[in-house]
RNA sequence: GCCCCCGUAGCUCAGCGGAUAGAGCAGCGAUCUUCUAAAUCGUUUGUCGCAGGUUCGAGUCCUGCCGGGGGCGCCA
């Protein structure tokens, strides 16, 4: 059976030997030939597939385009199990259109595949990792967070989809000067529960969720990290604060419905297995490394860099730079990951460049490694735009959004914005549970869906034994061009690293679906119900309704969304 | 000063070098004895920031401006 996923391959050489045969048949002159440029036209009214080669031959064969294409489209089968005869449009289009028999056969296939639908091969064999989130471990997560992890998890359900073996990392930031920060002023607040007058620092973090932090340990193990006055917190409250933070994150990460394989912590690349050490001891080998004023520096300028950067500072402590390039020194050749997608803020951008040239100074391909930045989120609430800021005083953390909003809404709107793009995020309106809201519209079909058939099961009538070629309504083989479209969505995330494909296509998705299904209401015609009189026809709409809910479902779980069967 | 992202309908945003630029929401008008109306159908809206260039063809690629945001630390 031929499969929606080779349609391409098949319009690609069946144009190719209408070429070859309108040159031999002198209907062409013999020019080089580009290849198909098989395209998806943009307006569904043109087909289902479109050539553009007879405007790219235009120029070489010294002939109009139009002429180009009919003399292509005159050397084209007539029939063909997969596309009705093609036409040609000016100025010099060939479109191609899917035929009823093959749409119909693809209800089959995707009731088949199950939950496998749309499955790709492109993957295979490789180990990808996507990394995401990782936001220090000194405070809630907030809002912006929430955009990076959705985006994260999604490419990650979809690089699984394309075939790739998978894995969801978060990085702990549990080392450096930020830690410290973090452990100065928790024993602040810790010591002000013992009525010591004591003023966190100055660049500490002065949110509440510290307070609380503090009254949570001293709850626990009461005076136990109390020193005297003017004494340094012990090294323990620090790790005992960093721990219940990370803990904080997985909850609310949870919540979110995001579950990592993987929390590595950045102290350990300086522990026992001595990954610190074997990555810098690379550089040092080469002869990238380089002492002056005290510190060491990464020869950085010599490979293309604006500037040398610092690994290790004079005071001897190392630099976050020198974390990140142990870090992906275990990524790629400790652990041997072909694709590294890291999910970042925008506003580390200027790390990037240096990050690859380090990743290529190591000896792994930097091709490998992609760095997705997404701009950060404005909040909006009530006309006014929230700047978030983790110093600054007010946040509003990803829980409160969880649980005002929901997870799915939440992920939803996260999707649907380029990850460049900056992104206004309205509380008041995604609060609103309206149906302005597109994540309910998307999830009522689902719903929908499966209560048909619930209520034709209540009949004793069910998808078994319906015969698809009595699918033939147009908007009974729309919905099937959808459904058809999921694997060249999921290629194009899985290639672009751009998750807003997702929604936009569930939307569509859903469109279809709601077309067909209320397509009786709009005609008054009862017959064109999914459950009518006629059980033949019944049973075949069906195993319709049965294709488009795996569908839909898979385009929701990609996004991490539940698909409710009820709402 | 240099680098990156963004500028598309009233609003929020899609748009792999191709056909008259799209969606959701908002607006206007229809459709409920409903396989869930959180739906469907119709309709209105554009100097694609500006100016050049490349191309048979540019919202898309290149250059320069303008506007918004973010970077350019021995912070992360």
């Amino acid at each position: 059976m031929v499969d929606a996923r080779s349609v391409r391959s098949s319009l690609e050489s069946l144009v190719a030997e209408a070429v070859r045969a309108a040159i031999a048949a002198g209907d062409l002159p013999d020019v080089a030939v580009p290849g198909a440029a098989i395209e998806r036209p943009k307006d569904a009214d043109q087909g289902d597939f479109a050539s553009t080669l007879p405007l790219r031959l235009a120029r070489a064969a010294m002939k109009p385009p139009l002429e180009i294409a009919r003399a292509i489209a005159g050397h084209l089968p007539a029939d063909s199990a997969i596309i009705d005869p093609p036409d040609v449009a000016p100025p010099g289009f060939i479109n191609f259109r899917l035929s009823a028999a093959f749409l119909q056969q693809q209800v089959e296939q995707v009731i088949a595949l199950g939950p496998a639908y749309a499955d790709l091969q492109i993957g295979a064999g490789k180990k990808a990792q996507v990394e995401f989130v990782s936001a220090n471990p000194t405070g809630p997560l907030h809002v912006g967070n929430g955009r990076g992890a959705a985006i994260g998890d999604a490419l990650a359900s979809v690089l699984q989809a394309a075939g790739y073996d998978v894995e969801r990392e978060y990085y702990v930031n549990d080392a450096g000067t930020q830690t410290d920060t973090f452990g100065d002023t928790l024993y602040a607040r810790y010591q002000q529960l013992f009525g010591r007058a004591v003023e966190i620092p100055k660049d500490g973090y002065p949110g509440d969720y510290m307070k609380e932090l503090a009254a949570a340990i001293k709850t626990e193990r009461g005076d136990a990290f109390l020193r005297p006055e003017g004494e340094p917190a012990p090294a323990e409250l620090n790790v005992i604060g960093i721990e219940l933070m990370v803990r904080n994150i997985r909850d609310t990460l949870a919540a979110f419905g995001v579950r990592y394989d993987q929390w590595f912590s950045e102290k350990s690349l300086y522990g026992g297995e001595g990954i610190y050490d074997t990555a810098i001891g690379v550089l040092r080998e080469n002869g990238q490394l380089a002492e002056r004023e005290g510190a060491l520096w990464f020869t950085s300028s010599e490979l293309g860099e604006d500037k040398d950067n610092v690994v290790v500072r004079s005071d001897g402590r190392p630099t976050y730079y020198a974390s990140d390039i142990a870090y992906h020194y275990d990524k790629f050749i400790r652990r041997g990951f072909d694709l590294v997608i890291d999910v970042w803020g925008a506003d580390h951008h200027g790390h990037v460049s240096r990050l690859k040239t380090a990743t290529r100074a190591l000896g792994a391909d930097p091709e490998g490694l992609h760095v997705l930045l997404y701009q950060l989120v404005v909040l909006k609430r009530g006309g006014e735009v929230v700047r978030l800021s983790k110093r600054g005083g007010e946040i509003i953390t990803l829980d409160e959004l969880v649980e005002e909003v929901g997870a799915d809404a939440s992920r939803f709107f996260f999707l649907l914005r380029s990850p460049g793009a900056q992104m206004e995020f309205d509380l008041d309106l995604a609060k609103k549970q309206s149906s302005e809201n597109p994540v309910f519209y998307v999830q009522y079909a689902h719903a929908r869906l499966s209560s048909i058939l619930e209520r034709a099961a209540e009949q004793g009538l069910t998808p078994e034994g319906g015969d698809v070629a009595l699918l033939t309504g147009a908007h009974e083989l729309g919905l099937v061009r959808e459904m058809l479209r999921l694997a060249d969505v999921i290629e194009t995330v899985a290639t672009t690293f751009e998750p807003q494909h997702l929604p936009h296509y569930a939307m569509s998705l859903a469109n279809a679906f709601h077309a067909f299904n209320d397509a009786f209401k709009q005609q008054n015609d009862s017959s064109l119900k999914v459950i009518t009189e006629d059980q033949a026809l019944s049973r075949a709409r069906l195993r319709l309704v049965l294709a488009a809910k795996i569908a839909l479902a898979r385009v929701l779980h990609l996004m991490g969304m539940s698909a409710p069967e009820k709402m």
